[in-house]
RNA sequence: GGGCGGUUAGCUCAGCGGUAGAGCACUACGUUGACAUCGUAGUGGUCGUAGGUUCGAUCCCUAUACCGCCCA
């Protein structure tokens, strides 16, 4: 059981994981009689490959579900993976021009799909193995996948559900249409940008010649081919310039049409001439201007945003068939030739792209399936009103209420072939039967009715919203789900609160019979570079973290994520933060390496409460302290808080102090002592592991079974509850020490004593509870402060660095050794110090107010702190006055 | 235009009403058989700016500047 000098992370990471996994520790189950915690993992994408994002989601997740394991729940972490649409088939896609040199096409829906399933089962795998390696402890014995016949039956069923209560119907609306993938896309899925454009002037000659000095409208626009569409050109009511032209007609150049002049509210008189083009099936404001004023709405472009001439559109053949691009140049030298170019002006002006396309979304008219989220909304939206539902940090209820309170219809239908294909079939009787199964459509549709299935597929997040239920077995009422829905926690970054927690809000309440799917929602920050920017492969500062984890470990990675994980938007990280945390857990194992040398082991009869030892006393009350702020901030997601309060017990308290103090009773000859402190030692040394274990599971798992020989596994460890631990009269004994040898450590060093010089202290004038502790702790602070001796005296000695230490002064007799005037300097530095500390003091305790309004704890503190420092100050005169 | 964040040590970030903190970096010294992936000590901040509330403000309020995100 001998440790090694040193530990290599990623052999014990991939042995411990499979330990854990085989053993069956992830699974639910386990404690029947315990109350259940269930979290849901947001699946990442069957095409993903592990990035930071997923880092910091799943380290939080899995800190709380080792967390909550540990303190006696029955835990399920839900896990899977989502089908992702668009994205799945866009890799594939590409895959196939590679490989193939051929495309979907000409496969056909069938092998197209078959490919596509091929592929998710070679390397759908990836990311969950990734998930592995960081140490997430889901249950994978669960895992689901969003096409999974039992999540698509849960689909299916909602899907059927909804359109018989009227909350699914199809609509003839302006969608964002993606000419790449051709398909609509929902108003999430694009991304405004601001682009360098143009503003181009057109006139429109009137038909009937000249009104008031008028022979022409002049119009602007960034679209100039479009205009082979107007319908109209409309100004505002009031607008006087144009008072008389209402009604009146203009030739529509190119096209060749005579389109109306209306009056509409939407033309703004301010900007420009005050006239616009109307272009209903292509612009979403002209199409309500057109809805409301009847005018023709005209289908310029095909599904790849290629100009189209048809006899109803009446654009010239010349058109057909050309970019939209192209047809802008045509259509800008056509009008110049025709002498109605009015002017151009460069301006930058806001362009709609797709997320995953990145071309520009062209709006356009087709008929797809939506969701009535307006109405599903209300329930999701009392649900986080009436606290059922509770955002952490909660100030982004409103950013979800502002969403949900605005929402518009939900486009669900998408022209693809990688998902959940609409349950939607079109009789010869031009009926639509929406059944779960094409029998069932069948059957309602009657036995001479020819059927054809609708060839459309759902918006991806149509399956995501059901995940929370889904998952657990929904439509079936299993056990599982009985036991498991409502989830405790829902941990995710803001960026999809819309996307995805909305929409599992609205689906939950709606098919859980009004109950949430999850109580608490925890939003973290998004992962950026050092410099605050978003990580992305273009700009190529992606950090990978599978590459950290090969550098620095996984519990470095994750004790980071956790560090850093403060509630706010971003997470600005840095790579030395990791490395940072990768000595920590080098600290650790060999502070398990001293314990192992010293005959530190465990003892199963050794009790914290009844140790006799006053430094085993104080790191148990220290143990018990750390424990309590651990479990206080992960119940309150302050996850850094958490880490920080583990970091400085393991390092800053047990390491640097309490190891370094026991030293002396280890290798002495007090047996009972020593037998306590070793027992002790390693009681401490387990409250760490247990405690950093959520955040540090691996390295923790490891030095459980080489520290002890054990029954079980760590991660299957109970949070430890203490009784009667922490002992004040302990802490400040141990305090004094440890401020004694601080002190003269800090002299020594400024004095430029050399450092491994042993030098004698005197203690003057201290009282009879600043001697005993000095007694019991001579040689601890003999060894910590390099001391040849010490000694009390009644005076002190000539020549002396001198640090006062409550009624105490402590001398340090260093003729030859030091420069009096550095020493002087010192000292004055001090004074100073004093000074300025007194100053601030001061001026609250002279201040009426302050002494009449203070809390009165707070003025018992000031008083105290005005009469240490008052000694102090005293102690240092004298000592200067010493000096000469 | 509407909304939400941020501005604290050279860098990355905590703190958020009662004496300014951490990690990294930097400086000096390396003594102690766990650890140089380390130890000891230290340098470094008028907490964006201006008002206000308060006995007291980095923290609350108002305004303002700059940076960033989301929605239109």
């Amino acid at each position: 059981m001998t440790l090694d000098t040193k530990f290599v992370p990623a052999e014990m990471e991939a042995r411990l994981y499979k330990q854990w996994e085989e053993g069956g520790y992830f699974k639910p189950g386990r404690k029947p009689n315990a109350k259940p915690f269930t979290i849901v993992i947001p699946p990442p994408n069957v095409t993903g490959s592990l990035h930071m994002g997923h880092a910091l989601n799943n380290t939080i997740q899995d800190v709380l579900v080792r967390f909550e394991r540990m303190r006696g729940r029955d835990v399920l972490w839900q896990p899977g993976t989502d089908h992702a649409g668009i994205a799945t088939q866009m890799v594939v896609e590409r895959l196939l021009a590679k490989e193939n040199k051929t495309d979907r096409k000409t496969m056909g829906r069938e092998a197209f799909l078959k490919r596509v399933w091929e592929w998710k089962e070679e390397s759908g795998g990836i990311i969950t193995q990734q998930l592995r390696r960081l140490g997430a402890s889901c249950d994978w014995s669960r895992e689901r996948f969003t096409m999974d016949e039992g999540l698509s039956k849960a689909v299916r069923k909602v899907f059927v559900q909804l359109y018989k209560e009227g909350l699914i119907y199809k609509d003839t609306r302006l969608v964002n249409w993606d000419p790449v993938f051709e398909t609509a896309i929902s108003d999430l899925e694009v991304e405004t940008r601001e682009t360098k454009g143009a503003m181009w002037s057109f006139a429109y000659p009137l038909v009937d010649g000249e009104i008031d000095g008028l022979k022409e409208i002049v119009i602007s626009t960034t679209r100039p081919e479009t205009m082979l569409g107007d319908g109209a050109v409309a100004v505002h009511p009031s607008d006087e310039r144009y008072k008389n032209l209402v009604g009146k007609y203009v030739w529509l150049p190119i096209a060749n049409r005579k389109i109306p002049i209306i009056a509409d509210e939407y033309p703004d008189p301010e900007f420009g001439t005050g006239a616009v083009k109307i272009t209903g099936a292509h612009d979403e404001n002209d199409f309500h201007v057109a809805k409301r004023n009847n005018i023709p709405l005209i289908m310029l472009m095909d599904k790849k945003a290629r100009m189209i001439s048809t006899p109803e559109n009446h654009v010239p053949e010349r058109y057909n068939g050309v970019d939209r691009y192209k047809a802008r140049e045509m259509v800008l030298a056509e009008i110049e030739e025709l002498g109605f170019y009015r002017g151009k002006e460069e301006k930058m002006i806001p362009q709609p792209f797709g997320d995953r396309s990145n071309v520009v979304i062209e709006p356009m008219l087709t008929e797809q399936w939506y969701v009535n989220a307006g109405e599903l909304a209300k329930p999701a939206i009392a649900a986080v009103k009436n606290g059922d539902t509770k955002f952490v940090p909660a100030n982004w209820d409103k950013t979800y209420f502002e969403w949900m309170n605005n929402i518009q219809p939900w486009c669900i239908s998408r022209q693809l072939w990688w998902g959940h294909q609409i349950p939607a079939w079109y009789g010869d009787d031009g009926k639509i039967y929406v059944e779960e199964t094409e029998e069932h459509a069948q059957a309602a549709a009657g036995p001479n009715v020819k059927l054809t299935r609708d060839e459309d597929v759902l918006d991806t997040w149509f399956s995501s919203a059901l995940w929370p239920f889904s998952t657990l077995g929904w439509p079936e009422q299993t056990p599982i789900l009985k036991r498991h829905y409502k989830t405790d926690v829902l941990v995710t970054g803001f960026d999809i609160i819309f996307f995805w927690v909305a929409r599992m809000m609205m689906m939950g309440l709606h098919f859980m019979d009004g109950e949430v799917p999850f109580e608490t929602v925890y939003i973290h920050a998004l992962v950026r570079d050092e410099k605050g920017q978003k990580m992305s492969k273009s700009k190529g500062n992606v950090i990978d973290p599978l590459e950290l984890i090969d550098e620095f470990g996984a519990d470095a990675l994750r004790f980071t994520m956790a560090a850093m994980a403060a509630q706010g938007r971003d997470l600005k990280l840095a790579k030395s933060r990791v490395e940072g945390y990768r000595n920590f857990a080098t600290k650790l194992w060999n502070a398990a390496r001293f314990a192992e040398m010293n005959g530190v082991a465990k003892d199963e009869n050794f009790d914290p409460v009844a140790a006799r030892v006053t430094v085993n006393r104080w790191i148990a009350g220290e143990a018990a302290r750390c424990r309590d702020l651990v479990t206080k901030a992960i119940e309150d997601h302050k996850y850094n808080e958490a880490a920080s309060a583990l970091y400085q017990f393991a390092w800053n308290v047990y390491c640097d102090w309490y190891v370094e103090l026991i030293k002396p009773i280890l290798t002495g000859t007090d047996e009972t002592a020593k037998a306590e402190t070793r027992a002790c030692a390693a009681w401490a040394f387990e409250q760490i592991l247990v405690l950093l274990h959520p955040f540090m599971p691996f390295i923790t798992e490891e030095l459980w079974s080489k520290t002890a020989s054990r029954s079980g596994m760590l991660i299957d460890a109970s949070w430890p509850t203490y009784i009667g631990l922490g002992d004040a009269a302990a802490d400040a004994e141990m305090n004094w020490v440890i401020r004694l040898i601080s002190e003269i450590r800090s002299v020594r060093a400024e004095m430029n004593v050399n450092a491994g010089a042993k030098i004698p202290c005197v203690i003057v004038g201290a009282a009879q509870e600043a001697r005993m502790r000095t007694a019991n702790w001579e040689a601890e602070i003999m060894r910590l402060a390099r001391l040849s001796s010490l000694v009390f005296e009644d005076s002190v000695p000539p020549q002396s660095a001198q640090i006062p230490l409550d009624e105490a002064t402590v001398a340090l007799p260093l003729e030859g050794m030091i420069d009096f005037t550095a020493e002087r300097a010192r000292l004055n530095k001090e004074l100073e110090k004093i000074a300025k500390d007194m100053g601030g003091i001061d001026g609250r305790l002279n201040n009426p107010g302050f002494v009449a309004k203070a809390p009165p704890e707070v003025l018992v503190e000031s008083r105290e702190l005005k009469a240490q420092l008052e000694e102090k100050k005293a102690k240092v005169l004298e000592a200067l006055k010493r000096l000469g």
